[in-house]
RNA sequence: GUGAUUGUAGCUCAGCUGGUUAGAGCGCUGGUUUGUGGCACCAGAGGUCGCCGGUUCGAACCCGGUCUUUCACCCCA
């Protein structure tokens, strides 16, 4: 027989992780109710009509088809295989595995747009699969949080998306890390301003990744895909740009002064920080990041990105707003917005950072131990009273040396154990001892029941 | 998908230019202790050295393939 194994890129969660990501889960789950959201799910696998063109070619790349069942080889031609995997693909494979939860949520809303009420706020807390290669923070299998308000355009929902992530970074005990912002329109406008118009997709493709290679290699890169050099020279003052948030505001506002869209992202932006200060809210970690690039294939105004300071994993949570999401289902016109935690990843930071409560599994608080026979019987008959006071209680199953079942409790971080011997069932009482302190006390089961409820 | 990288006991890792029965710490099991865990001491179990093939008198070590891990590119949570 062979060791079993998992596939590439997924994992088992043991007791002490699935208390932590459940810490983590409900301290999201808990802020995106504060605010409003109801939580929906959707099916692991949906058509894969519904999901192919997206997210891109290498998005199709990425998703995990689903083999038909019974003889999945019954349409497929000689000519077919000729033709090779794209020919053959469609007739072996109908389903797909969901590979986020805004598609699927974009075709929930057109199917329901009957029954909801608009602006609909919900959040989705699932897993998602990417037929990715793995790497550190980076799984085949993972879990989204996503929270998204389709059928409004106020920009309060910008302004909220940064409370929640403030929210929950706070609630993890998380103090440094950047809420980066930017909005599409700007990144439009740029394109235009230099005199590329309609070319913000590989701009920002090249300038993404300034900080990594360097001002030097992106006008490079920038020539190879086309950019004419004055452009690029148009570009430098805004890579040169060093200044606080109300000083890049008002450079753009020069920057882009003949770009209409450009001007009405700076406007958007600014009436986002402006609803912020009507709540009574400040900028803490907002970082406008007049570079901030992603998820360009659909989003068009505000774009966000998280980033937590000092550890070794990307972003930890990302979105921005799309106009036309549902459109591709056949409801144009709906404007959405949301934006996502990545659990996994969160877990990684926060393991990194060590900010994991030490005691979390928040398991059993009393063990009934026993000598024999009459003890185990008498402890069974015990275990209803503790749990009806609401005291987590176990008795260990097999009769066993007392020895093995202290240290059951101690292994399982069971802090009492109650000790019924033939003393206790002579008088009616049983001892508690604290397995933290080591004190030992002799109680009726009513003071006991009462002393561990209040512990 | 491209280029690297990793794999030895349950865990973290040693293992000399290829040479007898592959080691350590922690963990595990039993005992010192049949009304008491943690600590200490004693004893013990546990490995087809990721898998398949090749070179060699001989392979954990060299070569090829494959799977897995990690990293860069790409993209992303």
């Amino acid at each position: 027989m062979q060791k079993p194994s998992l596939p590439k890129g997924t994992r088992d969660f043991g007791p002490v992780q699935m208390a932590r990501r459940t810490h983590i889960l409900e301290v999201i789950k808990e802020t995106f109710q504060l605010f409003g959201y109801q939580q929906i799910e959707t099916p692991a696998m949906e058509n894969l009509s519904t999901l192919t063109g997206k997210y891109g070619d290498e998005g199709d790349q990425l998703l995990f088809k689903i083999l038909n069942s019974g003889d999945f080889l019954k349409d497929v031609e000689s000519t077919d295989l000729e033709s090779g995997a794209s020919a053959v693909l469609p007739k072996v494979a109908e389903k797909g595995l969901r590979y986020d939860l805004t598609v699927p949520f974009a075709r929930y809303v057109v199917m329901n747009r009957n029954e909801l009420t608009f602006p609909f706020k919900r959040y989705q807390i699932q897993p998602v699969w990417r037929a990715d290669r793995p790497q550190k923070g980076r799984y085949r299998e993972f879990y989204q949080c996503d929270a998204d308000v389709v059928g409004t355009e106020s920009l309060v929902c910008e302004a909220e998306i940064i409370l929640m992530i403030r929210n929950v970074f706070g609630k993890l005990g998380l103090k440094d890390y950047s809420i980066k912002i930017n909005n599409r329109k700007i990144l439009t406008g740029i394109a235009e301003a230099i005199g590329e118009e309609g070319k913000e997709g590989p701009l920002c493709v090249a300038i993404d990744k300034l900080d990594k290679i360097g001002w030097e290699k992106v006008q490079e890169e920038l020539s190879q895909r086309g950019f004419g050099n004055q452009s690029i020279q148009n570009l430098a003052p805004l890579v040169s740009l060093e200044a606080d948030l109300a000083g890049k505001v008002e450079f753009l506002k020069s920057f882009l002064k003949n770009s209409e869209t450009g001007l009405k992202g700076v406007e958007e932006l600014e009436e986002v920080f402006q609803i912020l200060s009507q709540m009574g809210e400040n900028l803490d970690f907002v970082d406008f990041d007049i570079m901030l690039a992603r998820g360009l294939s659909y989003y068009t105004g505000a774009i966000f990105e998280v980033k937590v300071n000092g550890v070794s994993i990307g972003s930890v949570s990302g979105g921005g707003r799309y106009d036309n999401l549902t459109g591709v289902f056949g409801l144009p016109g709906v404007s959405g917005i949301g934006f996502s935690f990545g659990v996994d990843r969160l877990y990684d930071v926060l393991d990194e950072l060590g900010l994991f409560p030490e005691e979390n599994l928040n398991g059993t608080k009393l063990l009934l131990t026993y000598f024999d026979e009459k003890g185990f019987s008498y402890a069974l008959s015990l275990l209803n009273i503790f749990r009806k006071a609401g005291i987590k209680t176990e008795i260990y199953p097999d009769q066993a040396k007392i020895k093995k079942q202290f240290e059951f409790a101690t292994k399982k971080q069971i802090s009492f154990v109650g000790i019924c011997g033939d003393n206790e069932i002579q008088s009616g009482t049983i001892s508690i001892k604290n397995l933290n302190s080591g004190e030992q006390n002799s109680y009726s089961i009513q003071e006991a029941a009462g002393l561990l409820e209040n512990l």
